[in-house]
DNA sequence: GCGTGTGAACACCTTCACAGCA
DNA sequence: TGCTGTGAAGGTGTTCACACGC
């Protein structure tokens, strides 16, 4: 019950039942029903009732879940309780924002990389960029364990490579591109254009 | 069979299978098999014959399929063949980045909007950015449909109104909050920390 | 009474496996 | 023979609806 296989999808929308979650707590709001977390989190209730059994019994019958106890155990599922040390490799515009984006607890960026001589030697969320080549060095002196690629899609194979040979298994992939991998490292891959498709295939459809 | 409802799963692929088929043309291969055209696209021969088959029938038994010819159908259906304008508000590093993502066709740039001074009047993918206060003006000059919000969380909702007033009915929003609208317009969320989120959780759940 | 937790029904999506056609 | 197109089967995720406990 505790660890059995969680469906993917429940685990997609825990991070929004905890920022949901956040916010309730930062305005003082102690219990909350099925019904208003899920409007919160834009599901339904029974939906988020189901989610939630996945991982243990929290509520209490006629009253709802307590904010603070089902945030810290929601959290502690979801690993908010170690800190994630990442490397981030591209420090474009795309790499320089989730630098700062990805700063934020449980994360925190320790290393990023970039090709370019220019962009090494400066700061992005208090650290300094290291040429792409230092790669292995600056994982095992970080200890990073997921990888963030914001390179162009060209490279971006290599340096999933790179990063695998340095012994990093996860890795977001922000390039528009499939990976692959010999190993067996999680690789995501979110193409922010493929959002923008979709949008303009229903748009197209809409009836008029 | 031709527009009828199409799965929500089936059109989250159509752009790979475009890209997957945009990289074929490029290397002069004009015929494909459904069992290549899913490695290249990460996904399963049957899945793929299945997606294509709610659009019609583009393939020959015994041979595969005809990639320019193929190209062109699914290019048509996504609404690859008209030009779709966006407007971009928050011009931040994410929205840098966005700015010239998305000004490859089928989309553009037409507008650029902030609050910052110090960014008005600067340029982004070949267009001025303008002061938010703007927006209706923006939209109504360039006729931009889709909106793209890479604005801060706690601003994106009174942006999004402003957006739906302004007349624009397809979203885009990149901030992680959860956004709500009168009328029906079509709002997609990309959540990027959510995909980091989700990294975290497999990676605590990874066994050891 | 009220809201949770959950079996059961349902809807959706994927995969199998094979008939059908070039 | 080789590969597509698709009925049928299987799996996954969502919703219903109600028993249960506060």
């Amino acid at each position: 019950m505790s660890d059995d296989p969680i469906p993917g999808a429940t685990v997609a929308r825990l991070p929004v039942y905890l920022r949901a979650l956040a916010s309730l707590a930062a305005s003082g709001q102690d219990t909350v029903s099925s019904a208003d977390l899920a409007e919160l989190a834009g599901t339904q209730p029974a939906q988020l009732r189901r989610d939630l059994s996945y991982f243990g019994t929290f509520g209490t019958r006629g009253v709802g879940y307590d904010v603070a106890t089902l945030r810290a155990s929601l959290g502690a599922h979801v690993g908010e309780d170690e800190e994630w040390p990442l490397v981030l490799v591209g420090v474009g515009h795309l790499g320089s924002a989730l630098a700062s984006q990805f700063s934020q607890p449980p994360f925190r960026v320790v290393a990023a990389l970039d090709v370019d001589p220019a962009l090494v030697g400066t700061t992005r969320a208090g650290v300094v960029i290291r040429h792409q080549s230092e790669m292995a060095d600056a994982v095992a002196e970080t200890g990073a364990v997921i990888g963030v690629i914001c390179t162009p899609a060209d490279v971006a194979q290599e340096v999933c490579d790179g990063l695998v040979a340095a012994g990093v298994v996860s890795i977001l992939n922000f390039a528009p591109t499939l990976l692959h991998t010999p190993g067996h490292a999680e690789i995501r891959t979110v193409d922010l254009a493929q959002e923008l498709a979709i949008l303009a295939f229903h748009e197209s459809h809409r009836p008029r």
